[in-house]
RNA sequence: CGGAGCGUGGCGCAGUCUGGUAGCGCACUUGCAUGGGGUGCAAGGGGUCCCGAGUUCAAAUCUCGGCGCUCCGACCA
């Protein structure tokens, strides 16, 4: 490609609407364009790096025999009432009318049509297992968009749909899923990591998330140090401490605390370590009352855990000042565990405690030399804080230690899901009606590329991962205006290389070098020619990576077996 | 949805407080010079100042209403 019939309209500064750096290089280098919240328009440039993932995801798939398909973005309200998604979905669901006041959706996802299509296409066990896949847009309305295409509300996902007779086929089509989801974001060229998303099935892989490790990533994991484990915080389990509760020394006393609300004012006011303070959490109960969490002082609470308990109301809320009021007696800041009526579910980590501090239920109170059974009792053992940094690995081995991370891809074993409302059935060996388990798998094409650029750029600009950069090559020819050798040089280059398969981005633009070389690394092409008189007057070229901070010489006859070395074809 | 902020050529911003000819830098066009790291000089083109109503002799500027966008939080994946 030309550059001087490209219309590349490169920015020196990053528009203001820009937070994150790969929103701001894709804007400077001209990759995307926002049409209106969430919206993008894909400039060419930014196409090329698209359909180059694209291209890496379809040639997986179907190695690993899944069939592409094509489903529409518009679907009708029917479908998604025979799920039952229609009311459950939210405000994330796009409704739509047509002429005919008919209600459709824009399809955030796809399994409603896909179940639809294998209750119509498959009648027999013999046709199983089989996996549909598509490469599509789809259309979140997202509360609030952020981060360019990294959140965007329209965006490309390749989702697939596996079906099966019954579960140990789900769950050898979900490992295989697995196997190639490793495979795509290795030939990638990204740096990843596949961690468990769910822990509610002990040790199954019900549910696994591949994340593109970057510091500005939205999510955290959590990975052992000594064997395979990782998972999402979200989902990672924190081990019960290994040593038993030491017996009680202290006697149970009150203190005045005047002003000491939070866990560090406390630990201040006592001069006492955190981790030896207790706080409990007032949230609201899945009926009527409120439940207490209790969790050391020095640990998080972890929402996703705490909502899957037994009369926590879900999502999980925090109960209200006068509601705490109420239940307690005090108000937060001074809520304890003596005397406390509600329900209590206390962190592992808490009841390790002996002699600890906590609130009193009274005002600017607080209790020391507190011990579990001898004060309070009838708490529940529960799993209800995010893994810290250092943790012991629930598997045994290791520590855990704590990475940012971008999450790319997405695996589910849905079972039954949706087969049995929408009544996806097929007749097994024996001739009877049986629903289909179903896996599904998806993939955030454009996130991919957003999560490339976080992980590799510089102050220059991106530095492409050379199996999805737009261009192999950028062809840079020094005043080639002037200098007609330059120009004939550079145009047999250009042809010799074009013609061998290799892309090229010839830089043929009447501008100063400065700007070219500015435009090249801001584009983050791996690989930069540098055609010039100087070098030429040595019968030379210059090549550097997009990496390397100097050039290397090299004949200028043999450009296109130097090329191929360096590209490895 | 709660909180905060911003809407002025394609982009980044000043001007708004204190009403009076719409500006600067980048980008774009033309010319001359320059030609290895966003070059210099000169001449140009391009703006419903987000929209509407109001106040005023006069509104980018003041008032009211609306719309859009961004950030933080909540929510969601």
């Amino acid at each position: 490609m030309r550059l001087s019939r490209y219309p590349i309209n490169t920015m020196k500064e990053t528009p203001a609407e820009a937070e994150v750096v790969s929103h701001q290089l894709m804007l400077r280098a001209g990759l995307v364009r926002r049409l209106a919240a969430g919206l993008y328009s894909w400039l060419p440039l930014g196409l090329r790096v698209l359909q180059k993932v694209e291209r890496i995801i379809r040639e997986e798939m179907n190695r690993a025999g899944a069939l592409e398909l094509v489903m529409p973005v518009v679907q009708p309200a029917e479908l998604w009432q025979e799920s039952g998604r229609w009311t459950e979905y939210g405000p994330e669901l796009l409704r739509i009318k047509d002429r005919h006041e008919r209600d459709f959706v824009a399809g955030p996802t796809h399994e409603e049509v896909i179940t639809d299509i294998a209750r119509r296409e498959l009648q027999s066990y013999r046709q199983l297992p089989v996996n549909f896949y598509q490469i599509q847009t789809k259309f979140r309305d997202e509360v609030r968009p952020r981060f360019g295409v990294m959140r965007a509300r329209e965006f490309i996902m390749k989702d697939a749909y596996s079906f099966h007779l019954d579960e140990a086929s789900l769950q050898s089509g979900y490992r295989t899923m697995y196997d190639t989801y490793t495979r795509i974001f290795t030939r990638t060229g990204l740096t990843f990591r596949a961690v468990r998303a769910d822990s509610g099935a002990i040790g199954g892989d019900v549910s696994q998330e591949f994340h593109v490790l970057a510091a500005s990533g939205e999510d955290a994991i959590a990975f052992s140090d000594a064997d395979d484990y990782a998972a999402n915080l979200e989902a990672a389990v924190a081990a019960p401490p290994a040593q038993a509760r030491p017996a009680p020394q202290q006697a149970l006393r009150k203190v005045p605390t005047p002003g000491a609300r939070t866990i560090a004012e406390l630990a201040r006011f006592l001069q006492v370590d955190p981790a030896r303070c207790v706080k409990t959490l007032i949230v609201e109960g899945a009926e009527q009352q409120v439940v207490a969490l209790v969790l050391r002082g020095d640990h998080e609470l972890n929402a996703p855990k705490a909502q899957r308990l037994e009369g926590v109301a879900s999502p999980l809320r925090m109960a209200s000042a006068e509601r705490v009021l109420q239940a307690t007696g005090t108000e937060p800041g001074y809520v304890g565990l003596v005397g406390l009526k509600c329900r209590v579910y206390a962190d592992h980590s808490a009841l390790a405690l002996a002699d600890f501090v906590c609130g009193a239920n009274e005002k600017d109170t607080h209790l020391t030399g507190v011990n579990w059974e001898r004060d309070v009792t009838g708490a529940a053992a529960a799993d209800l804080r995010s893994v810290v940094e250092g943790d012991p690995s629930p598997t045994g081995k290791g520590r855990l230690k704590i990475v940012r991370g971008i999450e790319v891809g997405h695996i589910f074993q849905l079972g039954r899901k949706y087969s049995e409302p929408m009544k996806a059935l097929v007749l097994d060996e024996a001739g009877r009606e049986t629903a289909l388990y179903m896996g599904c798998y998806g993939i955030g094409v454009t996130r991919i590329v957003a999560a490339a650029i976080e992980q590799n750029h510089d102050e220059r600009g991106i530095i492409w991962p050379a199996p999805i950069a737009p261009f192999q090559v950028v062809l840079v020819a020094l005043n080639l205006q002037k200098s007609a050798r330059v120009r004939e040089v550079s145009d047999r280059l250009y042809a010799e290389l074009t013609a061998a398969g290799i892309e090229v981005l010839y830089d043929d633009r009447d501008a100063r070098p400065g700007v070219k070389f500015a435009d090249a690394e801001l584009l983050g092409i791996p690989h930069r020619l540098v055609v010039a008189d100087r070098g030429l007057d040595a019968g030379r070229l210059e090549y550097r990576q997009r990496r390397d901070s100097a050039s290397t010489e090299f004949p200028a006859d043999g450009a296109l077996a130097f090329m191929r070395a360096r590209l490895g074809t």
